[in-house]
DNA sequence: TCTGGGGTCCTAGGACCC
DNA sequence: TCTGGGGTCCTAGGACCC
């Protein structure tokens, strides 16, 4: 029989709770971070906000329509980051198998730990207790036999809450729940789950499999299966190699200008070309993006023999595939553009120390200010009067 | 109400090769 | 003259997650 072992720790409303540990006069009343621009959205709110209705990903005048007396605080990632990084140190002094799953949440496997700290759900208790008195902020954990159902355990739990899931329990647990509860069920999947007649995790592990599997193909196995409380992924240390890098951004109002365009692209090719250099990586593929208004969104991507890794290789191929999809479109404003690489392989060649200060002496010392005063220190000019968020915290994941 | 930024994974079609 | 069945690579788009 497995031992509920597996547990799922969240920090409740994260950046919210890191904000009035700084401003406890805010304590008790509806509090958004996220960006308060024309186009911005909701990162996180106060649990007074979301009684509102408020949420994450909420366009901002969405949000200032149903809260209109919420206080709105600019996202500071320099300021959560340290944080961040002591909830997964206190994670690691109970077991090493921590899977960090972003800022503020983490999958840990703790069989085999009893003998030092107890069982899954003590070891909760004592996590709480830690976070709660060495950070100053709550965190809510569920706990069962698998990532699956200790995510939906710490959801159901919050705020500041434990939720322990029996072995055997797990299906049972699940059934009352709205299927959009399920992990890899979006809007769009519960929309079609519902015209189905799903609506519940209940109906849905109920459902005939050969109809789920007919409608979504592979999905449907696995909707089912997890419908009914099974799920095999290991909880894996280590955050694997990235796959892919970008950089983007949307504009307070669109931008038709084809230089400013062009020079909005240089800053993204060069913050891009200078995660791939601190990664030791070469990029294959180029990709561009543009967002039209209303909300109308392109890619297109170029992927070359030789591999990339100079800011001035990526800006070349974004400019390529820029020229030809922005004339194709008519040359629209934009809303949004982006730049990215991925298939990405080792560098071939790793640059000497010194090696690029007399190639480029002006793009080291550019990155040299970047890399200790944070991304938004040095702007090309023609990016000014964009707000834009602070490109170089890794922490910033909501 | 009008939708951020950074990712991952999946699908599907077409080109090309054997 | 019309046609198989892989396999791989590339491109584009979409759903989803934090």
């Amino acid at each position: 029989v497995p031992a509920a072992s597996i547990l799922h720790v969240d920090l409740d409303a994260f950046y919210v709770s890191m904000e009035l540990l700084r401003h406890p006069e805010l304590r008790g009343q509806p509090v958004i971070v996220g960006y308060a621009g024309p186009r911005g959205v909701v990162a996180t709110s106060s649990y007074e906000a979301r009684k509102f209705g408020v949420r994450s990903a909420m366009p901002g005048s969405r949000a200032k329509q149903l809260c209109p007396e919420a206080t709105w605080l600019g996202p500071d990632f320099h300021y959560y980051g340290p944080a961040s990084r002591q909830f997964h140190a206190i994670l690691r002094d109970f077991t090493p198998l921590v899977e960090p799953a972003g800022a503020d949440e983490a999958y840990l496997d703790v069989a085999g730990c009893e003998r030092l700290f107890g069982d899954g759900e003590q070891i909760a208790v004592a996590i709480r207790r830690r976070v709660r008195d060495e950070i100053g902020i709550t965190a809510s954990v569920g706990v069962s036999t698998n990532k699956l159902v200790s995510k939906v355990g710490s959801d159901a739990a919050k705020p500041d809450g434990l939720c322990v899931v029996p072995a055997g329990g797990e299906a049972a647990f699940l059934a009352p729940r709205p299927v959009r509860d399920l992990p890899m069920v979006g809007a769009k999947t519960a929309e079609r789950l519902n015209r189905l007649g799903i609506w519940t995790i209940g109906d849905l592990a109920r459902a005939p499999l050969p109809a789920l599997e007919s409608r979504f193909g592979k999905h449907g196995l696995e909707l089912h299966e997890r419908a009914n409380g099974r799920f095999d992924g290991a909880v894996a240390t280590g955050r694997g190699e990235a796959k892919s890098i970008s950089r983007e951004s949307t504009f307070g109002e669109d931008i038709g200008d084809a230089g400013r365009l062009r020079a909005i692209l240089r800053g993204h090719a060069e913050r891009v070309a200078a995660d791939l250099a601190h990664q030791g990586k070469s990029a294959r593929t180029v990709t561009l993006k543009l967002r039209f208004p209303p909300f109308e969104t392109l890619t297109r991507s170029l992927t070359r023999r030789v591999a990339m890794d100079l800011a001035d290789e990526v800006h070349a191929g974004g400019v390529e595939l820029f020229e030809h999809a922005w004339l194709d479109e008519g040359r629209r404003p934009v809303r949004l553009l982006g730049l990215g690489v991925m298939n990405l392989v080792p560098r071939a060649r790793q640059l000497r120390l010194g090696e690029t200060l007399e190639r480029d002496r002006l793009a080291d010392a550019v990155a040299a200010v970047r890399e200790r005063f944070g991304d938004r220190a040095v702007v090309r000019a023609a990016e000014l009067g964009e707000p834009g968020p602070d490109y170089s915290n890794p922490a910033f994941k909501a």
